[in-house]
DNA sequence: AATATAGTGTGTATTTTTTACACTAAGTAA
DNA sequence: TTACTTAGTGTAAAAAATACACACTATATT
């Protein structure tokens, strides 16, 4: 088919900012970036679409290129379109977000040679990031903020089995305050979503806790919180 | 400068999902295209980014070609990246939405001659759409339910005075569904977000109701609601 | 065996928010 | 004056959110 679409020398992207929890702390995934611009400069995982895949599949090979971590689900969060955020040429990124749990150490390893690594990095100690890529994180960082405000989905970080503790502390450093742990407990297991198990926490050196799994069945009734009115 | 960067016969572009409430009804700007494909079909004002402006920007400019809409501010919400959304090749396309006042009846005239005519329809009444623009809608017409369910945000569509029930009614349109008049005035006034006027609706031949503006001030100090666990 | 330690686990009273519900008041039109 | 139509209002009950403190239990230490 004849086409009638402009030619322009620009280009997608796609940067994904992927958070993990790991011992209690929040960290995201960066890589270090083995091409110009910016060679050796910490980046947000991203990189450029192909003609012939969706953004979707693209994010996750891109992923699954500069990573080695597979299939993971990631969202849509925002696109960033300014003129100049990169330097040789006109880049349009769309932003992807997802919340993984690092239990089992998932390794990472890039497959493609455009990243030199790919670590696990605190979100306090984030260094200088190639592009606007700091922009980016911190919107990213608001976003699953405001979302478990709303939903509580931060299970997604954690292990399958956890602690109540867990959980709280998880909340904490997402939200950044302190929480009252008997009125914690109460809206958790008042959602209706945990299932408790009959296993306890080991190789502590304390009174074990119970352990918890997360019941999507149950989840997917409740969601989203609406503004009421009444009647 | 050189550039490293791949060029791709790709495009992007902008599509718009305006509403607007007219009478109690809410509806939606549609163009009708003037060039192929899809031409003399329905569409959302949408055009191609250029290279040397920024997607915000190009939004603003390309609804004001399309409808003669000027100055209109618009958020995005999402891209839509599948690789057949076009006929014609690949193009990425990141849609926005806007929430107007139709009071004063804004005059619709294209500017560009990319379409033919710019209309406003009701979103009951939606025709059939070029490419994947009913998709765009229904998420957009998604997008401002679940805004509005937690910002009171509807202002944006009424006249500058309005009456409470003038407000109610178009929650109910746009939550599709009845609420309770005390309740709705409770909370609304509750929000401290609301000034009332010395004035009454005029030209109804029956108790006329008083009018109201929207505090802008008071309505930055409320804003998002969240999730809370108590301390 | 006793003790220190560190985190687990629990209840209640108060306040705030949400909900359900129905009639009178005011203005216009005939 | 009356009929009609929408505006405007309050309260009681239920549910949700908050503030708040101590005893329990498993382990490690002596």
């Amino acid at each position: 088919m004849e086409t009638f679409l402009p030619k322009f020398d620009s280009v997608f992207s796609i940067d994904c900012v992927i958070f993990g929890l790991d011992e209690g702390e929040l960290k995201i995934l960066l890589i270090e970036r083995n091409e110009e611009p910016f060679k050796n400069w910490w980046a947000l995982p991203g990189y450029i679409v192909e003609q012939d895949e969706s953004i979707d599949n693209a994010a996750e090979r891109i992923l699954y290129e500069l990573t080695g971590l597979r299939g993971i689900y990631m969202d849509q969060f925002y696109t960033f379109g300014d003129v100049n955020r990169h330097p040789q040429g006109r880049v349009i990124t769309v932003a992807y977000y997802a919340m993984l749990r690092l239990s089992g150490n998932k390794e990472l390893k890039p497959v493609s040679n455009y990243a030199s690594k790919a670590v696990w990095i605190s979100v306090k100690d984030i260094p200088k990031l190639a592009f606007d890529h700091e922009k980016i994180f911190i919107r990213g960082f608001e976003k699953i903020r405001n979302k478990i405000s709303y939903q509580p989905i931060a299970f997604e970080l954690l292990p399958e089995k956890f602690t109540l503790t867990q959980l709280q502390n998880l909340y904490e450093v997402i939200l950044n305050k302190k929480l009252d742990k008997r009125n914690f407990r109460k809206k958790m297991l008042n959602y209706g979503i945990l299932k408790e198990l009959n296993e306890k926490q080991k190789g502590v050196s304390y009174r074990a806790a119970k352990l918890y799994k997360f019941d999507k069945r149950k989840y997917a009734k409740l969601f989203q919180k609406e503004l009421t009115f009444g009647k």
